[in-house]
DNA sequence: AACAGACTTGACCAACCAGTCAAGATTGTT
DNA sequence: AACAATCTTGACTGGTTGGTCAAGTCTGTT
């Protein structure tokens, strides 16, 4: 059981945790300065949470299930181009709305994935290969152009949450206007023209690059 | 004048900065795990440098000419795909040759650019913006795919820097194999796909979308 | 050998850090 | 009003950090 102030304390506390953490790693940031977002004191952010480690650890564990969401949400049972478009535009989505999640994510990786390994080893690389073996069918049916599903996934994470991890440098070469103006159009054009299968309509389709072979089991 | 013992321990300092510094970012680093990286004390660092600082500001500086070279190389005189391909090469082997570099800079990015503001806002912007007017050129006389240009090299720079940066991501979701392995002919098939002008030789190549319109007047 | 300049470091400091604690303030309930 | 549970915090601790310094060692030159 929670009372009212427990949970808008610990409310505020994640929401400037993820301020803090997002700009400046887990070493970069302070409890102080935690604090100091949240408008409360830095022994009160003890009494909800038991360290710095366990603020940073809610967080991730909040960020992990929306991560995987989308990627699960790819239907076996629909059109794959339709599907893969709709993963990459969901991503997109999540770059604009969640951009400090995004840092907090790729701040961890970067930093050799120390709190992350377990998860990453683990519940995503079993849904990654799930769903690299649903790309690799779809491969050998035609019904995408050839391609390397694992690099395909791979690029649809680099496309969109580049937009918010570096966000900094776009902003600042862009001058002003918004980074991700157009980002939705370019990639729409990106893997439309990327996976659209030959023109060539009905029989015989390519046989898959080896770099596939390995997904064709499933 | 600068002895040899004065080479030889700036280039350990470095060496050893680079490692810590690109794993664990500038507020996560320590001299004294520079110095036992290097093999030297604390003290000693402070003799070849100012300030920690002053290590990291040397690292940058290094940096910097490496990572605009490539896009100066690009030819207007040259095949315009076979330019891009190029230059997208060209980068890709750079994240297999220095991927230190790469974490160095997307740390730096990712905690607000406090330390390169002025270098991207000012030279990276400029031939940015140079380069962005060429491909441009290059869209409107129908030699590549119509395409947003400064998207597409954001693309370039996310697609190859990503296996970097994520590095620890790809190794623990591949399990062993080489984290790069497969991505020159993935990225080859895609920006191919992306930027071969349609099939229509001759005449009448069609009008760029309004994205590219900003950069036409160069 | 002798000497100056270059190099090295143990011991130290002030600032900052995560986390503790005891004492007090607030809240909900009767 | 009274009381217990919940909440809040100033003052503190032990450990770490970037950086200093005086005293020393090493190196190249004569």
């Amino acid at each position: 059981m929670s009372t009212r102030i427990q949970r808008r304390n610990r409310g505020l506390i994640l929401e400037a945790a993820l301020d803090v953490f997002s700009s400046r790693g887990f070493r970069g940031a302070t409890l102080d300065e935690i604090a100091r977002a949240a408008g409360l004191s830095k022994p009160n952010l003890l009494y909800y949470f038991d360290s710095k480690e366990a603020i940073h650890r809610a967080l991730l564990d909040d960020l992990l299930e929306t991560w995987l969401e989308p990627l699960r949400t790819i239907d076996p049972q629909g059109d794959p181009q339709a599907e893969i478009m709709a993963y990459m535009r969901r991503k997109l989505q999540m770059a604009r709305d969640f951009p400090r999640e995004s840092r907090l994510f790729a701040n961890e990786i970067l930093q050799g994935a120390p709190r992350l390994g377990d998860f990453i080893a683990g519940e995503l690389r079993t849904l990654v290969e799930d769903r690299c073996q649903l790309i690799a069918r779809w491969v050998a049916q035609g019904r995408l152009a050839p391609i390397d599903p694992l690099h395909l996934v791979l690029s649809i994470w680099s496309l969109t949450q580049h937009y918010a991890d570096f966000d900094a440098q776009i902003r600042l070469i862009r001058g002003g206007t918004d980074p991700m103006a157009g980002a939705d159009s370019f990639l729409d054009t990106l893997y439309t023209r990327l996976l659209s299968p030959p023109a060539a309509v009905g029989g015989d389709p390519a046989a898959p690059p080896s770099s596939c072979a390995k997904y064709s089991g499933g």
